[in-house]
DNA sequence: CGAGTTTGACCTGCGC
DNA sequence: GCGCAGGTCAAACTCG
C-alpha cells in the first residue's frame, strides 16, 4: 500500500479545487479512486475496461493535462491538492516558498496566493486559497515535486522530510484534514468505524473519502494485508503524481 | 542589503 | 477574433 505520509494518513485524498465548478461528482469519484493504490483500485467495483478510460480522464481533470492533444505548449506537472481546515493560510510544510503572485479567484471573496520553491533548482508550485464555501479551508494545490530535501529539518531524514511535507500540516497549527460538502466522509459499516476506533487515529483521519459508495474502503481496510498483494512494482498513475520522495511503501 | 511580499501589467488558454 | 479567467512577471516596496 502506498501511503502519503505514514498509516496515520494513509488516505489523505488529493481532492479537486472547487475552482472548478463544472467536475462533476463522478469525476471527483474518479479521483479517488486513483489516488489510492491500485490494489484500492482493485477492491473497487471499477470495471477493468474503465480504468484506462479514468486514467485519461484523470489527467484531463486533475493534471489539466489535455490527453492526446497536439501542440500542447506547456505541460504542466502533475498537481495534488489538500484542503486543510486552518487558520492559517500558508501552512507550514517543511519547504521554503517564495510567493510570486496573487490573483482575486472569480466567485470567491479570497483571493489566491502563487508560491514557488525558493530552490532555484526546484521548479515546484504551489498554490494557497481559502474555499468560497468554508472559510476555515485552505486549499493548497501543489505542483511538480521538490529536487531536493526539505529545509529546517536537519534530523529525520525522508521520513521527517515528507512528514514535515505535509504531515505537519495536518497535526500542526491545529490544521485538519476537511470534506466538501460534495465529497462527505463514507458512512462505513466497518465495525472498527466506531468513534472509539475513528478518535484513535488522530483528531481528523480521513477515511477513504472514495465517493459514497458503499464499496468505499475504511483506512483500517486499506492497511496491508498479507493476502493481499503489495502494490505493484510501478506506482502507475500514483507514481506519476506523487512525489517519490513523498511515498513510501508500509 | 538581501530576501520576501505586494500588486498592476502582461501572457496564455479556452469557450463562444 | 474577442473576452474572460487563470497564471506569471517584475518593479516597487517592506522587513529584519
Amino acid at each position: 500500500m502506498l501511503n502519503l505520509l505514514d498509516s496515520s494518513t494513509t488516505s489523505l485524498i488529493c481532492l479537486e479545487p472547487p475552482s472548478r465548478p463544472s467536475m462533476k461528482p463522478a469525476d471527483y469519484r474518479v479521483l479517488m479512486l486513483l489516488f489510492q493504490s491500485r490494489r484500492f483500485l482493485q477492491c473497487l467495483p471499477v470495471p477493468a475496461e474503465n480504468r484506462r478510460r479514468n486514467c485519461l480522464r484523470f489527467r484531463e481533470i486533475f493534471c489539466r493535462q489535455k490527453v492526446k492533444k497536439k501542440g500542447q505548449k506547456r505541460i504542466r506537472q502533475p498537481r495534488f491538492a489538500f484542503m486543510t481546515k486552518s487558520e492559517v493560510d500558508h501552512l507550514e510544510d517543511g519547504y521554503r516558498w517564495r510567493k510570486y503572485g496573487q490573483k482575486a479567484v472569480k466567485y470567491s471573496p479570497f483571493p489566491r496566493s502563487y508560491y514557488r520553491c525558493t530552490n532555484s533548482k526546484c521548479t515546484v508550485k504551489k498554490r494557497v486559497e481559502r474555499s468560497s464555501e468554508d472559510p476555515s479551508v485552505v486549499i493548497t494545490t501543489y505542483e511538480g515535486q521538490h529536487c531536493h530535501h526539505t529545509v529546517g529539518f536537519p534530523r529525520g531524514g525522508l521520513n521527517m522530510a515528507h512528514k514535515a511535507a505535509f504531515g505537519s500540516q495536518f497535526s500542526s497549527q491545529g490544521a485538519q484534514i476537511y470534506y466538501p460538502e460534495t465529497q462527505p466522509p463514507p458512512r462505513n459499516n466497518n465495525n472498527n468505524d466506531t468513534p472509539t476506533a475513528r478518535d484513535h487515529h488522530s483528531q481528523h483521519l480521513p477515511t477513504a473519502a472514495a465517493s459514497s459508495s458503499s464499496n468505499a474502503l475504511s483506512l483500517e481496510q486499506q492497511e496491508p494485508t498479507n493476502s493481499q498483494p503489495q502494490v505493484a512494482s510501478d506506482e502507475g498513475l500514483l507514481g506519476d503524481i506523487v512525489p517519490p520522495g513523498m511515498m513510501r511503501r508500509t
